[in-house]
DNA sequence: CAATATAGGTCAAGTTAGTTGACCTATATC
DNA sequence: GATATAGGTCAACTAACTTGACCTATATTG
């Protein structure tokens, strides 16, 4: 294997940046950070999730939960309530404010991959190009060092 | 705009993680972290950047750069000249050791990223499900609480 | 030529998002 | 009754940053 795909990483790299600090900048603004928006965008899209479960879905440990589920909880975000079949299980919800505040913080990355669909189509590649093109760093460097998918050659 | 999409987000987060703990695991063995994966990729790729350009590239600060860009001198990983048309540019390069490293430490990703192109071929849904579909967490959790693709109801 | 800007280096202190380890309670299962 | 599991909490540690301050060397500009 050639390092002709080593593009693709580049790629990965910069979409996912521009992917995350599309919500960053919103999160931000609401007193928040990437970890509470995860952890109440799970949640809410998972309703009655426990905690167990939730840290075996976003591999981490319940130490390194415990300030953020507890910032959510003090926040009147989400709520808990205990399993009638296992009492030891508390299942976690997102509460009407919560439902709310991902709402608007989804929007934007929603938004953005809806319009990249309209514009390059669902191929990988053009779909990734188009998120990396929008750091500016990517884009002029890119031009500099000639950084490109090989079918573009 | 309904909430359809979040699947493309949760897709996002999981098909990342999958691709940046391919790596890793790789790079931990080496005595390495994935900021110095980065570091040494990105020079292999820009021969002769400068430490200013890779800087505005990757959008970090010089302070933090520092030690791992000491740590990639220190192992004769990458190394430095001073630009002839500007003495106070200084250019980065990769040694033969370091582009051996990188070789290595991608080998997986590409490996990877081609298998799921095989396999599923190139739409976006497909690739970013593909790499999903590898988080154990993922994958059980998602059928209990049927997150899904719209297009896939 | 002197003033200022730029490239790069380094120290200190703070933040986010984790980690491991230890230890606690409540409930469930063997 | 012993043990396992769900959840909670404290402490100490790490990676990968950040901002701010201050330094040198070289280049550019008035």
């Amino acid at each position: 294997m050639t390092d002709q795909n080593d593009y693709s990483l580049i790629l990965f790299h910069f979409a996912y940046k521009t992917f995350i600090n599309t919500a960053d900048e919103i999160i931000e603004k609401h007193g928040m950070s990437r970890q509470h928006h995860r952890f109440l965008f799970y949640i809410s899209k998972m309703p009655g999730i426990s905690v167990k479960e939730l840290l075996d879905f976003l591999e981490i440990t319940k130490q390194g939960s415990h300030r953020t589920l507890s910032k959510l909880k003090e926040e009147s975000l989400i709520e808990e309530a205990q399993s009638k079949q296992d009492k030891r299980v508390k299942n976690l919800y997102a509460t009407k404010k919560g439902e709310e505040l991902v709402k608007v913080l989804n929007k934007e990355q929603n938004k953005m991959l809806a319009n990249i669909l309209n514009t390059v189509g669902t191929d990988w590649f053009k779909v990734m190009e188009a998120y990396a093109n929008q750091r500016e760093g990517f884009k002029s460097i890119k031009a500099k060092y000639q950084l490109q998918h090989e079918e573009d050659l």
